[in-house]
DNA sequence: AAGTGGTCTAGACCACATT
DNA sequence: ATGTGGTCTAGACCACTTA
């Protein structure tokens, strides 16, 4: 019995651009060629590689202007890929806030994280402690959680902090894209270090949040535990 | 200058396709014709048809399985196209709270609501005020606001209450899918209201979620603002 | 006017599910 | 073996942008 693989044409096409796309071939904001051109240098037809287009498209790779092009979405914080983390002041005006690492250490999985990151009770992960901050002013406290296998041992040694911009670093380094995430949301009364931390009183309640991101394969890449200042900070999602 | 309105063919087709799904000609869980029969039908080609299949499919329309046929899908709480409200216990066991209607009426669209539902100033908004309980235990308390403009003056005469299922009603009288919504969500500490409606202390933070609903036109169906007592449920929910 | 993406066609063949 | 959806092709024409 032979088990053959079947893969579209048009999967592989998409596949390859989207691996030039990474290796800097067509940088943020570059127009690629056009279809017709891209058709002839892979040999299909222009359907087939229209169909590759519109699959990234859909993915927010690639964004294209009818008459103009197809040209390569920006990869950052402000059109992130996954839009997490979509803050907006009480002017309803989103901010970007920036990241001060308080902690970083390597440890032994927590046992009330094992469930969330799927792993074995034994393994190792890197934790975080973070706030991020605008304006001088902290919005939210956060701990992170990620597999240490993920981590080759070259990168472990050369790295003393997380980056700041935690799903282009899964991407870059690990291949991994964070395209899905769960999240458990709670309001709760700030702990002694939230109080410290935000600067803010004890009778200031905080939005919590569990979130697990995974893959595109479903692999949990983090765990992460935000407390965020909602009197001060709105916290919006997208849900579809 | 003339204005021409473009609308492609496969659009005309999929609108079409959905009015009649809604009519009831093809029921939840029936199959379709095949692509060629139908496409036959409606005198175009193939692919046209199939990329009109293709949309509703990915709008949850409809489900196409290789080799066996196009079925339209199921519309019930259960298997939700879009599962709002994911609520889980304690023992992390998703709950289905019932829902019990405190208020109902017309009134002019509250000033701070207009925003959310992109409507005019003058207009009017069917108001309802709702407790979700579990167990004999109160989990959250709503507020919803939906156009009036979207009833007909039939279904307003008939109708003394809300229906529960609200998305389940849209689609049957609106043909309105809310297949996507914004949230913003806060950690408040609760009202007078919330303390009597929740059965709670006063220093029990609550999970303040507003929600904006939209259908696949974009058009806002509905807004909502729920108080939701975190401490003993968890609210799921779902990022891709 | 030229170039790009968007739509549409007619036909071929492939993979999968059922008979 | 048959019928379904899935992929792929080659070519035509339309709508939009830019020069």
């Amino acid at each position: 019995m032979k088990k053959i693989t079947f893969t579209p044409l048009y999967l592989q096409v998409k596949k390859d651009i989207l691996d030039r796309i990474f290796a800097g071939e067509w940088p943020p904001e570059s127009f690629l060629p056009n279809e017709f051109v891209l058709a002839k240098e892979y040999g299909v037809s222009q359907g087939t590689l229209r169909k590759a287009l519109e699959e990234l498209t859909a993915e927010k790779h690639l964004i294209r202007y009818q008459g103009k092009g197809t040209k390569v979405a920006e990869i950052n914080e402000e059109s992130s890929v996954f839009p997490f983390y979509l803050l907006y002041d009480k002017e309803q005006k989103r901010i970007y806030p920036s990241t001060i690492t308080l902690c970083y250490e390597i440890i032994s999985v927590p046992k009330d994280i094992v469930e969330f990151l799927n792993i074995a009770e034994d393994e190792q992960v890197i934790h975080a402690e973070r706030i991020r901050t605008h304006n001088e002013k902290t919005v939210l406290y956060e701990e992170v959680y990620i597999p240490k296998k993920f981590f080759s041992a070259q990168i472990l040694e050369n790295m003393k902090v997380l980056p700041d911009r935690l799903y282009a670093f899964y991407l870059t380094e690990f291949g991994m894209r964070v395209n899905n995430a769960t999240e458990d949301l709670f309001a709760v009364l700030p702990e002694k270090a939230d109080i410290k931390h935000l600067n803010i009183s004890e009778n200031t309640p905080l939005l919590m949040v569990q979130r697990t991101s995974y893959d595109s394969n479903n692999t949990p890449v983090e765990f992460r535990v935000s407390k965020i200042n909602s009197t001060q900070y709105t916290y919006k999602i997208n849900i579809s």
